[in-house]
DNA sequence: AGCCAGCAT
DNA sequence: GCATGCTGGCT
């Protein structure tokens, strides 16, 4: 088996040292770690949805496409690739769901039975809630886990550290090194139990499960065995209890780092979990096509597939396929389970238009549909927390046959998002990107929040705002009215006897002043979007507050106003 | 920083 | 296909 040597660590010997640390990173001899991913997510989500019974066959439609298709449909042979009428021919029974969609005169995005994707727009957001609530699950189930959510229906897992800690528990004589030291190797590991918590992937072909007159299983166990024995105990009950609560079946695949972890997910799909050896690798790989390999599903993995088949030397010198591919993915899975923000980076809205935009000013409609998507998705991430703020605003347009173009420019932190901030930030970006043209040709429009953080600028401003007033005060006291330096423009406000206009108000005139000059800014950032006549801070309070007027209009603004529109086309 | 290409589900 | 999302590289 002169294959094994080419895979170092696995057979590296185990120390007390390796099982005693808590930081060695991806060089951890006892690193576990999964993936697991929600089966047919998109599919199961819509028949939690519905109360539809597990075994009725269901797809998603998005316009005429099947997106999605559960494991009772796929009995039927339908796949993501069928079109609409022959699945049903082949399953007359099966339940058809269209994705949720935004529509005219609809403020919220939801189910109507006649979606048109000329009018209407798709929205995933109940997906992404979803996705949320079974992340905050698995979290709460696998506590001193690291869990990273990879996409929408997928976490990688990070059992490393708990499955030490559950070695130790359960073997206590391990937390003794003997007077040898903390490099001497472990003793040797307990057989292993592997009933019930998975699929054990097998060295060789299911037939011939003998080798040197040993049942292959009883080969070779290792301490690395057992943290994958206790990892797949932990990941199968966490499932369990996931689809007991929450109604998602999911599958997990588990090995010694994610790309191993990713391939065997997929192998018991739906509702099952694979759980890969170290010494087992080997056998695993070779047969695979490389193009399954992440990253080298693509344009990379065609360019090493030529230069491979080009260079036959580097062949008869690496000689098995199985090996090389091992030596790329060492190269590139150093990669650690980190554990994200729940909140995403960015937030994007867009539609593809089957009836391109022609005339340049028709880019405005679909430009406000899908601004009214974003303000009411970052409304809703704000509710968790208040502080996040996109950096930026990003507009793609691809026109006709070219690849996407796209513009962006700086976002401001304004207190209260409107539909009508973004849309006139967009609409600036379009007038960027289509230039003088009055008659144009695009196919397809993305809006996007790029740089969404939890920034301590706008925080900032917002603590300002609320607890500035105090401090100004004392600072005031002295000197003559009432001020506050903005924490956006970075100007002195002083209160002016225009402002002063006595309602007999019961708010702190200083809190006023604070919203009056917020009002100031909103003004000008709708103003700056328009391309219009830029205020002074100086001179915001003499005006008759337009802010506040234009503000007033912009609520009453939802979605549908945009959809009530035609695009006239 | 702004824009694009590429990869992924 | 379509609707998302991320990362890295280039200027």
């Amino acid at each position: 088996m002169e294959v094994h040597q080419h895979f170092g660590d696995p057979s590296l010997v185990i120390t007390y040292r390796h099982l005693l640390s808590h930081n060695l990173g991806v060089r951890d001899p006892l690193r576990i770690v999964a993936l697991c991913d929600s089966d047919a997510f998109y599919a199961a989500c819509e028949m939690v949805r519905l109360g539809t019974a597990e075994d009725t066959p269901l797809v998603v439609l998005q316009w005429d496409s099947i997106i999605a298709v559960n494991y009772p449909a796929r009995k039927y042979g339908i796949s993501r690739m069928s079109k609409v009428k022959d699945a049903l021919q082949k399953c007359p029974h099966l339940q058809v769901v269209h994705v949720a969609t935004y529509k005219e005169g609809a403020k919220e995005p939801g189910y109507w039975d006649d979606v048109d994707t000329k009018t209407h727009k798709v929205s995933l957001d109940y997906y992404r809630r979803e996705s949320l609530k079974v992340a905050a699950k698995f979290k709460d189930l696998l506590p001193g886990c690291e869990i990273e959510k990879a996409s929408i229906d997928e976490a990688f897992i990070d059992f490393t550290k708990r499955a030490k800690e559950l070695i130790l528990e359960r073997h206590p004589y391990l937390a003794n090194p003997p007077p040898e030291g903390l490099d001497s190797p472990l003793p040797p590991p307990p057989s292993i139990s592997w009933d019930g918590i998975g699929h054990l992937i097998p060295s060789i072909d299911e037939g011939q499960l003998f080798e040197e007159g040993k049942p292959v299983e009883e080969m070779s166990v290792s301490w690395h065995d057992v943290a994958l024995s206790i990892s797949a105990e932990l990941m199968q009950t966490a499932r369990q209890e996931v689809l007991k609560t929450l109604g998602y079946s999911t599958s997990a695949g588990i090995a010694r780092n994610k790309f191993l972890a990713k391939l065997s997910a997929s192998d018991k799909k739906p509702n099952n979990q694979s759980i890969l050896r170290n010494s087992v690798i080997p056998y695993y790989l070779k047969p695979l096509p490389f193009q399954k390999i992440r990253y080298l599903g693509g344009k990379l993995g065609m360019a090493i597939a030529k230069e491979y088949e080009a260079s036959t030397d580097m062949q008869k010198s690496f000689g098995e396929q199985a090996i090389w591919v091992w030596e790329v993915l060492r190269g590139i899975d150093r990669s650690e389970v980190k554990e994200k923000t729940s909140q995403n980076k960015s937030m994007m809205a867009s539609k593809n238009l089957p009836k391109p935009i022609v005339d340049a000013k028709d880019g405005y409609h679909w430009i406000r549909v899908l601004a009214a998507e974003l303000a009411l998705r970052l409304n809703d991430a704000r509710k968790q927390d208040p502080r996040i703020w996109p950096k930026a605003i990003v507009l793609h347009a691809r026109k006709g046959y070219e690849a996407a173009r796209s513009k962006q420019a700086p976002f401001p932190f304004v207190r209260d998002l409107t539909v009508d901030i973004i849309a006139n930030h967009g609409d600036r970006l379009w007038r960027e990107l289509v230039g003088n043209a009055q008659s144009v040709h695009v196919s397809a429009v993305q809006l996007s929040f790029s740089g969404i953080e939890a920034s301590e600028a706008g925080q900032r401003q917002i603590e300002d705002f609320l607890q500035g007033a105090k401090r100004t005060r004392v600072e005031d006291e002295a000197s003559e009215g009432l001020s506050f330096t903005c924490s956006r423009c970075g100007k002195v406000i002083r209160q002016t006897d225009s402002i002063r206009s006595g309602e007999g108000s019961e708010a702190d005139p200083l809190v006023k002043l604070r919203m009056e000059h917020d009002d100031f800014h909103y003004a000008q950032d709708l103003a700056k979007a328009d391309n219009r006549m830029v205020l002074t801070p100086d001179s915001a309070g003499e005006r008759p507050r337009p802010a506040k007027k234009k503000k007033e209009n912009a609520e009453r603004q939802g979605i549908e106003r945009f959809f009530g529109r035609k695009a006239s086309d």
